[in-house]
RNA sequence: GCGAGAGUGGCGAAAUUGGUAAACGCACUGGAUUUAGGAUCCAGCACCGAUAGGUUUGGGGGUUCGACUCCCCCCUUUCGCACCA
């Protein structure tokens, strides 16, 4: 009986050598078989793996663990984010090249994943930042410029004067760059645009799809950022109209305010602002506004705090239906980019108007009268908001304001001055980088042809790495003419390539699919193998990828769908969503400055992966946030070890090969085994359906060390008879298997040291029999006016006349109703006794 | 302001359909073992109380025989959006 002592570090290098070499956790489509397509949203290689990383692998790897060993064929790739700014700073940083910097990094981050046992089939393992992978990208950009879906536009962009390059609407946080945090700056450029504002209604509406699947938060933070509104839109024909300036159009999304509309308020960018002015005596006031208010940056203009200003432009507009004269007024509050640029001004029923109206002294008008109260324009405080009937609105009068929507629509339209219609808040994706690391856009500028797309045989279009990574961060390509200097593909003379690149959102939009088939070389995806595999079962990821990503993945699925390159009937890229918790140390986010980074490596050397493993799983639940503990990790590793020794404890007490669960009779077992017995059927029960189903793993481990605890109790205990040694062993053959997808290594060795020949990942999950689940005693609380007096043991099968007697007959229960009358006995078999008694 | 969460012991948390609140673990306390430390084992551990017992899931109300769980109001807190007409 010797013991084996446990040497994670050894054990863990040992089966991952093994499962490389066999091949273990390779797939291959089967049609025969049900899939699952479990991915977690792969890293960019910033240079080390951090906890966030290994929290999120650790996840999605017992998910494709458990569903392996369920029968299901799972995939479960990993691979690089590869393309994307930190490389060109740290090129500059170190005087290195980007593809260089990335490279070694790849390869340091896959030897740290590997040292972490997760199940991946590493022969799919890609790289943005390959042609291999990026030709495929420029053949969609080519087809979906065909299809009119990418388009080149000149307009006012997010620039980031930091990283030198424009940013999508996405990538601005609080008027900042994402990446870097600088203020963003709008500049006019000509950029590519990805038309996805074509999917807006499609994107909103599939979110039902994902309703229960995805976090609820992530859903409403989509549909916010689509933002779609319904309305009319309005025509104001001009009081003095001249060439081109007849009428000012505005977005409403109420349209029943109509009559109490007293001024209109344009944007200072409204294409006919200088026409309106032509002709005021204060023509040069209302410019200075102009010049002041688009002066101010994006984040101070949009801040809570700003002050509502505007200037009179000397002009009228007509009321579409009374014809009254409107005058029109600048205001700082008007986005141009939202509608069209003007509002119409309802001091009565808006709050903005109304501060507006009261300021600069603008008329207000009554037209709503609300169920209570009886708002008076000269004395209110606010803008009434609240539903009611229509007053002072001509034939309306009487309407609740509801119908009147509608009906004042309708009229619009009948004059031809207005219909029903729909605004979105989503812009278009510009997808145009003035960066060096990324993937080329396939696109020439010829000075014959003009604008001509790359021919598809001539792809991919190559990012030239022997391009030198200027140090004011501006892309080199402009001046790299082995680049820039090309043919024209349609006629054949000197021509100039488009130097942007692609934002390498464009990458990560697709590469799930790519996983399906990451070897094909001939076409992007392998058919058959795509539709099998799509659309991904199970993703995980952090959950600030909740818009960005996420959205643009939906967007590029459904185009792509469209364009005959995803099977016809794929709608989503992404079953079901799970946005993990970040792992936070002393109540914040782990940071450099702070110097309280935990190193995964480091707690891998000291610990091993499997406690590493155990530990993020069970410190809470997957979705949850939760701070790193010292102390925590230490008690994972006691749980391991405290496994590890019951097996060599043990080891010459068990059966071998172990039985597997459920295959132990009862009868020749004494009172002891066969309470482990049920403890051990009771544990899969709950561990399957928390670790398979329900992905509450911390739950799960807690089932299992329960019956780790209890077999410590049994053990001592039990008879050293056949029949108790099938129980122990069943019930040890079971915490391996269970364990296994938390802690492979270390299950693997034990269950290997048992005798078995076929690997535990390849083993099959536990089935629990309901009926050995059952006791044949059950612990019945007895309750006195809702409260717990007591409990008793009855038999299993007693019934409740039986149950209700003994209640009524038991002591605690007789102290408790001295003296009272008993009006109601409320029996719950299995469960309660409840005496409601006064 | 709008939207989505969260609020339970000293701490991380559990309670899946309304049915014994605090499982599992961390920390802590006492004991055993040990030259010592560590490790391990045994016992205790929501709060008040010597006990009997009482109180307890952010606060207040309600439904119910029974509420962490369902309904209403309020408070706190995290995240996202925020002049979107």
């Amino acid at each position: 009986m010797t013991q084996k002592a446990y040497d994670p570090q050894s054990i863990e290098k040992k089966w991952q050598q093994r499962w490389d070499d066999r091949h273990d956790f390779a797939c291959r489509t089967d049609a025969a078989r049900p899939k699952y397509y479990v991915l977690e949203m792969f890293p960019y290689p910033s240079g080390n793996i951090h906890m966030g990383h290994v929290r999120n692998y650790c996840i999605g790897d017992v998910m494709a663990r458990c569903k392996r060993m369920q029968g299901f064929n799972v995939l479960h790739p990993m691979g690089w984010d590869a393309f994307g700014l930190p490389a060109e700073n740290a090129a500059i940083k170190n005087h290195t090249h980007p593809a260089k910097w990335t490279y070694s990094n790849i390869d340091n981050m896959r030897c740290q994943l590997r040292r972490l046992g997760y199940s991946y089939d590493w022969a799919r393992e890609l790289a943005t930042c390959r042609p291999e992978y990026y030709r495929w990208e420029q053949m969609f950009f080519l087809r979906l410029f065909e299809k009119g879906l990418v388009y080149r536009k000149n307009a006012p962009q997010n620039w980031c004067p930091s990283c030198h390059t424009v940013l999508a609407n996405e990538q601005v946080i609080d008027g900042c760059c994402w990446r870097c945090d600088s203020k963003v700056e709008q500049k006019e450029l000509t950029q590519w645009f990805m038309r996805i504002t074509a999917y807006a209604d499609e994107l909103l509406r599939d979110l039902s799809l994902l309703e229960g699947k995805w976090p609820d938060r992530v859903i409403a933070m989509q549909r916010n950022w689509i933002g779609k509104s319904h309305g009319a839109a309005v025509t104001f024909p001009l009081a003095e109209p001249s060439e081109g300036a007849e009428s000012i159009e505005v977005f409403t999304t109420r349209p029943d305010t109509l009559f109490g509309v007293t001024f209109m308020t344009l944007a200072p960018e409204h294409p006919l602002v200088e026409k309106l002015i032509t002709g005021n005596p204060d023509a040069d006031r209302v410019r200075e506004f102009i010049t002041k208010t688009r002066n101010m940056d994006r984040l101070d203009r949009q801040s809570d705090t700003l002050e509502k200003e505007g200037v009179f432009t000397g002009s009228y507009a007509l009321h579409p239906i009374t014809g009254e004269r409107i005058p029109l007024w600048l205001g700082n509050f008007v986005l141009a980019g939202y509608g069209t640029g003007a509002v119409m001004g309802v001091p009565y029923a808006d709050q903005r108007d109304f501060d507006f109206a009261r300021k600069y002294g603008l008329p207000i008008k009554k037209i709503i009268q609300p169920a209570d109260g009886n708002p008076d324009p000269t004395s209110m405080t606010e803008a009434m908001t609240a539903q009611g009937t229509l007053v002072a609105c001509g034939e309306f009068d009487g309407m609740d304001n509801e119908s009147a929507k509608k009906a004042i629509t309708d009229k619009l339209q009948s004059m031809g001055l207005g219909h029903a219609t729909t605004q979105f808040r989503l812009r278009d994706w510009n997808i145009s980088r003035q960066r060096y690391w990324g993937a080329p856009i396939p696109v020439v500028y010829c000075p014959k042809c003009g604008l001509v797309p790359e021919r598809e045989e001539n792809l991919p279009v190559l990012l030239p790495l022997d391009a030198k990574v200027r140090e004011d961060g501006r892309s080199p390509l402009p001046e790299t003419p082995s680049f820039a200097e090309c043919a024209c593909p349609r006629c054949g003379g000197a021509a100039r390539r488009e130097t942007d690149t692609m934002d390498t959102f464009m990458e990560s939009s697709w590469y799930f699919a790519r996983y399906t088939s990451a070897r094909t070389e001939n076409t992007p995806f392998d058919e058959d193998a795509m539709r099998y595999w799509l659309p991904v079962d199970q993703y995980i990821g952090g959950v600030e990828h909740a818009i960005l990503h996420l959205l643009y993945s939906r967007f590029f699925t459904k185009a792509m769908r469209d364009l005959g390159l995803y099977p016809k009937d794929l709608a989503e890229p992404f079953t079901n969503l799970l946005t993990q918790g970040m792992v936070l140390k002393d109540g914040g986010k782990m940071s450099k400055s702070k110097g309280n980074v935990v190193s995964p490596v480091e707690m891998i050397d000291k610990y091993g992966a499997d406690t590493v493993r155990l530990f993020c799983l069970f410190a809470a639940p997957p979705e949850r946030d939760f701070d790193w503990s010292d102390a925590g990790i230490e008690g994972s590793f006691r749980f391991l070890m405290r496994v590890w020794r019951l097996f060599q404890d043990e080891k010459d007490r068990l059966l071998m090969p172990m039985p597997p669960c459920g295959s132990t009779a009862a009868d020749a077992a004494s009172k002891t085994a066969r309470d482990l017995r049920r403890k051990e059927h009771l544990t899969v029960k709950k561990a399957t359906d928390d670790m398979c189903e329900r992905f509450q793993f911390n739950t799960a481990v807690s089932a299992i060390m329960e019956l780790v605890n209890a077999m410590y109790l049994a053990r001592d205990v039990m008879t050293d008879d056949e029949g108790d040694r099938r129980v122990f062993s069943s019930a040890m053959a079971t915490v391996l298997t269970m364990l296994s997808p938390v802690t492979p290594h270390v299950c693997e060795e034990l269950w290997e040291d048992l005798g078995n020949v076929t690997p535990l990942a390849a083993a099959v999950w536990p089935a629990w029999d309901e009926a050995a689940t059952q006791s044949d005693t059950l612990t019945i609380a007895l309750q006195v006016n809702g409260k717990l007096r007591g409990t008793i043991e009855v038999p299993a099968g007693m019934d409740k006349d039986a149950l209700e007697t003994a209640a009524r007959t038991d002591e605690a229960v007789l102290r408790h109703t001295k003296g009272m009358t008993i009006r109601r006995v409320i029996v719950i078999p299995k469960k309660l006794v409840n005496i409601v008694a006064g």
